[in-house]
DNA sequence: CACTATAAATAAGTTTTACTCAGCTATAAA
DNA sequence: TTTATAGCTGAGTAAAACTTATTTATAGTG
């Protein structure tokens, strides 16, 4: 016995719509083939699906049950194969509220100017949607995750805002905006060695932390005192002249950006965000 | 984009089987139309599904992702049409203990003789599996139940062995089975009523009561006192003259046994089985 | 009460598709 | 090198899916 699987899509929207006509038109077929298609399908399970009355077609219990497992079955399906179309042209990064805010966001027209057909959306819940399309940016400790999984190294320094005109005066208590991670397992910012290098003492410093560096940045911005974060967070701002690092010496972390099982997205369509992720954070 | 549901079919099988020609072989197809197939849908989904390499084939992601989904769907599908196949010649009737074990069982074999192409099986679990072709037949009360849906009113009496040759004496107490229901919400035997009828006095009896009339007709049929309970229960072994009723007067009782919603079940393997039910209880 | 409109069924013909066959490629194993 | 295997390609074909035209049954309408 061998069943159509078209006559049961065509089954299942006549059950689901209640009308061969309207299953036909949401098939783009004619009422004609739904019929045919049902009658098929009862001679097959030897079972009626269908109370035929008049114009209306109600279902029999056999119908019900199975209208009900054939729609839940169909919609799996095809929802998989609605994300696999969409995953052509849509990508989801999710990452830290901090890299999405201070870098990726604001790059995203440039690369919306640069590849107008891909449509790329940000992330920051903490929940990963195992969505086909979705690429994670995570921070992490550059030991432990696969090196060829990681996108930046991160460095980490002291930054103020320029309008200070100089560094932070020592003489009396500046305070520090620092990152303490919500997540233990992550390293933290190397503020020991960074003082060391600079030959700093902890007493200049009146240390304040967030769990998320954008906010430290963003007292530095509003001038006041100085945060110590990762370069990579920061570089725009450097860049625009808005931060400033008082030639300190800048010192390396075990922290880094990756995404884990990088070579896993091998589409074109990941791999030119990839790229243009990679680009951006040099 | 349309995309052809036997090329989905296809995927899945090669997806789950890892194999263009397995996958051939369980659709009865050449492996050459599988090739076709994934060819075609990947075409149109515009997307790799399988990397091909040496004489073995791997999922992409995206390959994954579609082969979990439908191979869920289908299974959703194909189960609940093999459930409607079987329907077609399995009913399962669940019903009292006493009931299938006193009346329903003993017939089984004769009906299987009548009807060699029907599958019955009989259930007593309470958890009533609302399988398609369950058919349950319960203990009710006949003034609540839908009259359409009773199949046979009980009438009570008391029995005993035809061995004791004579009626149980009533010098001495005579040990007395009934049921009591463990559903406070059926009748109870009409017990009281029947004493009232046939001018007797509950003193005469030491009653003993089981929630399963079975067990007291047991007893009874050992030798051991008398019952009080439906008469559709002992009729075979009235007919064969193992129990006797003494000439005592029967009484009506609210208990009947009814399908519900017994017009719901219209195809003709159903129609059989309620068919013979009713015969057999009549 | 005829008349129209509607939903589905039926019959017959047409189009599309799914499938097969023959031949080809690449590669692992003998 | 030879053989066997798994899959690919292209062309032709058988089977299915679909359509048009017609019919049936009936609800709604003037």
């Amino acid at each position: 016995m061998h069943i159509s699987l078209q006559a049961l899509k065509a089954f299942e929207s006549a059950a689901r719509l209640g009308s061969f006509k309207a299953a036909a038109t949401e098939l783009a077929i004619t009422p004609t083939a739904v019929s045919h298609h049902i009658a098929n399908l009862e001679s097959r399970l030897n079972t009626d699906l269908f109370h035929r009355e008049v114009r209306k077609i109600t279902l029999t219990p056999s119908g019900e049950y199975l209208s009900q497992n054939a729609t839940s079955g169909f919609k799996l399906i095809f929802a998989a194969i609605e994300q696999l179309s969409q995953a052509n042209n849509q990508v989801r990064i999710t990452t830290t509220s901090s890299l999405a805010a201070l870098r990726i966001i604001p790059a995203l027209e440039e690369l919306n100017n640069a590849k107008p057909h891909l449509r790329l959306d940000i992330s920051t819940s903490e929940t990963l949607d195992k969505q086909l399309h979705t690429l994670p940016v995570r921070l992490g400790n550059s030991e432990e995750v696969n090196k060829a999984d990681i996108i930046k190294y991160e460095r980490y320094d002291m930054f103020a805002a320029n309008a200070q005109q100089s560094a932070p005066r020592l003489d009396k208590q500046v305070t520090l905006y620092t990152s303490q991670w919500k997540n233990n397992a992550l390293p933290a910012p190397p503020l020991t060695q960074w003082l060391k290098i600079n030959n700093l003492s902890d007493s200049c410093f009146k240390v304040k932390t967030f769990d998320q560096e954008l906010f430290g940045i963003n007292q530095v911005l509003a001038n006041k005192g100085a945060v110590f974060c990762s370069k990579t967070l920061v570089q725009p701002y450097l860049d625009a002249g808005l931060l400033t690092s008082f030639n300190n010496q800048e010192v390396e972390s075990k922290l880094c950006y990756y995404i884990p099982e990088k070579s896993r997205f091998e589409t074109s369509i990941h791999k030119v965000v990839i790229e243009w992720l990679e680009q951006l954070l040099t």
